[in-house]
RNA sequence: GCGGACGUGGUGAAACCGGUAGACACAACAGACUUAAAAUCUGUCGGCCCCAGGCCGUGCGGGUUCAAGUCCCGCCGUCCGCACCA
């Protein structure tokens, strides 16, 4: 038996089916579209007196093409727009493009087009295939991050929080390739070699600016409790990339030997004084000043510093490389037994940014210190044990002991808890004092660091200052907004065009008009994508914002995006929001109320040769119940590998436009929304398409056919029968269908709906075969509206049609949700299960509202309940209301 | 390395606050219709057995409970983020 698929089936062969024909969706989705816009369904007032509803999905880079992840992404916010316009606010539900980066540049280099050139036409592309989604955009209220009129609001922003002491320029490091005299992003570097090049990358120091992001630390940290629509995990990965801990500054004095030239200490930063005694070394940053030092007069440790630069910036580089250090032969005393001198040594997972730079290592009690005192031969002495263990026999060897527990070989600090002992090293530490400072002072330490916002790039927004010999770094002037960037430029060389602009980066000194130089950094793009929700709110203002409009419409009621950008965009989202509600620009704390991370598309891998091949050129079959692949081509077998996220290397993608082209965009919305919970991946699967497609077919037949009949009748619901049973059915659909997506709950309200068009099906062709009662016309009429206007947020062009061909007023996407009759949806009887000692043994079908001993007399009553309990009486009955009996025999 | 998640039939999943495990869909199989195919419709569909019944079953091993997919402890596996990709 063998059964043979296409991947993209063409439905062009009309087959006539009874009275009415085949859905076709590349007809009625254009004819739609195109109504809807001619009668500006979606452009939204921001003067409507209704309750205002803000739906916003983070905004695409115009890549050139969508991918399935913005197809799932914005049918799930479509969704959520749609049906709240039918719940009756007034919806806010732009779109637009986030659209500086580094592709276009890589673009110009590589094909040598223009990066504006490039991006613009992307968008071009792009905003058509969005359109073809049929989503219910404020497309009048577009932008995109590289229009000037946008990005001059960004510097006019960028100016006041100069002004707010919101910025600050100081020296970071950057990925530097040696040979192509450029800096790298993360990415560019692939094991610690440039991507273009392949030198090996250095870090170099560079001036950059600055936004203060860490004076919000706390704040940003406390706010988090108040988003209680947001995913615990966002919020819990936001807590830890702060990183707020509490602990000590400790002043280690060098010993007489290692001082010299005004250097006496190192300080050092540690949440854990109280293992203080288990110390066995210090370890600085290879960026220390005293590493510097110590490395102008000791040629291998200049060596091994040198080594540590090179190992990159990113610290997932730094973590999972092997941990290494170098002796610098510099010793510290013990500040509390001066009798005590430890080594300094300096080690490649010590960073510069976090603390002080510099650590104690407790071998005993952190793994990492633990294998660096094991490969370098330092002591190990344990200091904390768990309270029923032995203090004389326990040992520490191979893993660290990282629990609560007892001190041990800690002189004045055994016996005590952990937390006791801090305390008490706190204050000795404090009222010892050296150089006349005290040796030790309490600190709240955060992990997070400013942000650093400076690229060397082209195709980002200038950042408007102007360096001056004289006056130092200057504001440009507001008036003289926008700084443009300049599009005579070349893209022959790497680098950043902008530095070597003849023209451009020459200009007068505002403030003495003198020659001086622009900078030629531009912003991060993270910068243009702090603030885009609110620039929507009143896209045409001369100011970064109307802060009437912002307030309106702000916070964002419902954001929707991926995972990966659960902490970096969202926090500087979070900082924006505050830093322009400083500057007076909006009033309003945090930007986005409810938050939603949605999961990736993934399709299954194909590999022929070694070589990844396209689902497209695949063939499936199924030989007696075996999958396999084959080529169209040739019908060689192909390897069908892991499922992973669509990605172009592994070729596992499906172009939503192919999709779109042969079942329609409701049909991709619709297999989008199914099956996988939407925060969890789906697996994108060709089959499931054709059933998405299916279903889409298999409504419009059943509507279509009874619509004549249908249309005629008064909608009304049933009250016996078969016509009670379908208005049942219907008046409790449209009450869970509301509830699931309320809770986003997407792919449940889908299922229900599969179940109401089950239920419906044996009705509706009776209908339209004519045998049906006045009474089940009637329900079916009134079940058949509820359906398509509960449909209609999720396939938005087959319930215009159905609505119309139902005789319906106006477009069904104006409609109102349906309201439910409660009485319809409560049953009289319930039937509950019933255990015998925890197992289900049969069913008790009784009155809703019996109370517990009506229920318990009827339960024992059932004959396999005294079958089990032979005569006896039962040790226990356990009644849970409305949902189990359970006997205890 | 650090941080975060996830694991239920052949597959995607559902199961509210600890209360009928597998709703709904995909795939598969059987049947109806058809000259045939497609489409459509009907039915079966976790495993095992002594099959009107029963036993086992939610990654693995323990525990709490009248009752555990759900709570607790310990493992195993997979995926994501880590500050210049967006």
């Amino acid at each position: 038996m063998v059964k043979v698929r296409r991947h993209i089936p063409f439905l062009c062969k009309r087959i006539p089916f009874m009275a009415t024909e085949r859905y076709n969706p590349r007809v009625a989705e254009k004819h739609w579209q195109k109504a809807w816009q001619d009668a500006k369904l979606f452009e939204t007032s921001n003067d409507d007196p209704r309750d205002p509803y803000y739906v916003l999905e983070m905004f695409p880079y115009p890549s050139g093409r969508i991918h399935m992840g913005h197809v799932r992404n914005y049918a799930l916010g479509d969704v959520v727009a749609r049906y709240k316009r039918a719940k009756g606010f007034n919806v806010l539900h732009p779109m637009g493009w986030d659209a500086f980066g580094m592709p276009a540049e890589n673009a110009a280099m590589q094909n040598k087009v223009h990066p504006k050139q490039w991006t613009y036409q992307n968008i071009e592309s792009m905003r058509s295939q969005l359109k073809s989604m049929g989503l219910s955009l404020d497309w009048s209220r577009e932008f995109a991050t590289c229009d000037v009129e946008y990005y001059h609001r960004q510097q006019m922003l960028f100016l006041d929080f100069v002004e707010k002491g919101l910025v600050t320029r100081k020296s970071s490091k950057v990925n530097w390739d040696p040979e192509d005299m450029t800096v790298l992003a993360n990415e560019q570097v692939i094991d610690g070699r440039g991507w273009r090049s392949g030198a090996l990358v250095e870090q170099r120091e560079l001036t950059q600016w600055f936004f203060r992001i860490t004076d919000f630390s706390d704040e940003l940290l406390e706010a988090l409790d108040g988003l209680e629509q947001w995913p615990d995990k966002v919020r819990l990965m936001q807590r830890n990339w702060i990183g707020k801990s509490e602990g000590m500054l400790i002043r280690w004095a060098l010993d007489s030997a290692s001082a010299k030239d005004g250097t006496s200490e190192i300080e050092v930063y540690t949440t854990r004084p109280d293992t203080l005694f288990g110390a066995s070394f210090l370890a600085i940053a290879a960026d220390h000043p005293l590493a510097k030092k110590a490395a102008e007069t000791n040629d291998a440790l200049a060596q091994f510093n040198e080594e540590c630069r090179r190992a990159g910036t990113s610290v997932a580089a730094l973590e999972t490389a092997e941990k290494k250090g170098f002796d610098t032969g510099l010793r510290v005393v013990h500040p509390l037994d001066d009798s005590w001198s430890l080594p300094v040594y300096v080690a490649n997972f010590v960073l510069m940014e976090y603390g002080t730079g510099a650590i104690f290592g407790c071998p005993s009690g952190d793994q990492r210190d633990l294998d660096f005192a094991n490969k370098y031969g330092l002591p190990v002495v344990p200091v904390v044990m768990p309270k029923e263990a032995d203090a004389a026999t326990f040992q520490i060897t191979d893993t660290a002991y990282v629990d609560d527990g007892v001190m041990i070989n800690s002189r004045f600090l055994d016996g005590m808890t952990p937390a006791e002992a801090f305390e008490a090293v706190a204050e000795r530490l404090e009222k010892q004092s050296i150089d006349g400072r005290p040796q030790g002072e309490r600190k709240v330490n955060f992990r997070l660091r400013d942000w650093g916002i400076s690229r060397q790039r082209y195709w980002g927004c200038p950042i408007p200052m102007i360096h001056c010999d004289d006056c130092g770094v200057v504001p440009v002037p507001k008036a003289d907004l926008p700084v443009k960037l300049p599009d005579d430029v070349e893209f022959d060389r790497p680098g950043n065009p902008l530095d070597r602009h003849p023209t451009w980066r020459n200009v007068p000194c505002p403030n003495c008009g003198k020659p001086a130089r622009r900078e030629t950094d531009t912003m991060d793009t993270f910068v243009d994508s702090s603030w885009y929700f609110a620039r929507f709110t009143a896209p045409w203002e001369n100011d970064p914002t109307d802060p009437r409009a912002a307030n309106h419409w702000l916070p964002v009621d419902q954001y929707i995006g991926g995972i990966e950008h659960a902490i970096l965009h969202l926090l500087y989202s979070r900082f924006f929001t505050r830093a322009m509600k400083i500057a007076g620009h909006l009033d309003v704390s945090e930007p986005f109320k409810g938050l939603f991370t949605q999961g990736m598309v993934v399709h299954e891998t194909y590999r022929h040769d070694g070589a990844w091949v396209t689902p497209a050129e695949v063939r499936l079959e199924e030989i007696d119940g075996k999958r396999r692949a084959v080529l169209i081509s040739s019908g060689d077998e192909v390897e069908i590998g892991a499922i992973e996220k669509m990605s172009k290397s592994k070729k596992n993608v499906v172009d939503p436009d192919d999709i779109i082209a042969s079942y329609g965009a409701d049909t991709a919305r619709w297999f989008v929304l199914s099956d996988s919970p939407p925060e969890r991946d789906v697996i994108w699967t060709e089959a499931g398409a054709e059933g998405a497609h299916r279903f889409v077919q298999r409504v419009w037949r059943l509507i279509s056919e009874a619509a004549d009949a249908l249309r005629s009748v008064e909608p009304v619901a049933a009250g016996e029968g078969e016509a009670l049973q379908v208005s049942k059915a219907a008046h409790k659909a449209v009450k869970l269908v509301g509830e699931d997506i309320e809770k986003l709950g997407f792919n449940k309200a889908v299922a229900r709906l599969y179940e109401l068009v089950n239920l419906l099906s044996g009705p509706l062709q009776k209908i339209a075969a004519g045998e049906a009662d006045p009474a089940l016309i009637g329900a079916c009429r009134e079940a058949t509206s509820m359906l398509v206007t509960m449909i209609a947020p999720m396939m938005p062009h087959l319930a215009e049609e159905c609505w119309k061909v139902l005789g319906g007023e106006g477009f069904v996407a104006q409609q109102p949700w349906p309201a439910h009759r409660e009485e319809l949806i409560v049953e009289n009887d319930i039937t509950l299960p019933v255990q015998i000692n925890g197992k289900k043994r049969g069913d008790l079908t009784i009155a809703r509202d019996a109370d517990q001993l009506t229920v318990e007399k009827a339960a024992l009553a059932l004959d396999f309940v005294q079958a089990a309990l032979n005569g006896n009486p039962p040790k226990k009955v356990i009644i849970v209301p409305q949902r189990i009996v359970n006997v205890v025999a």
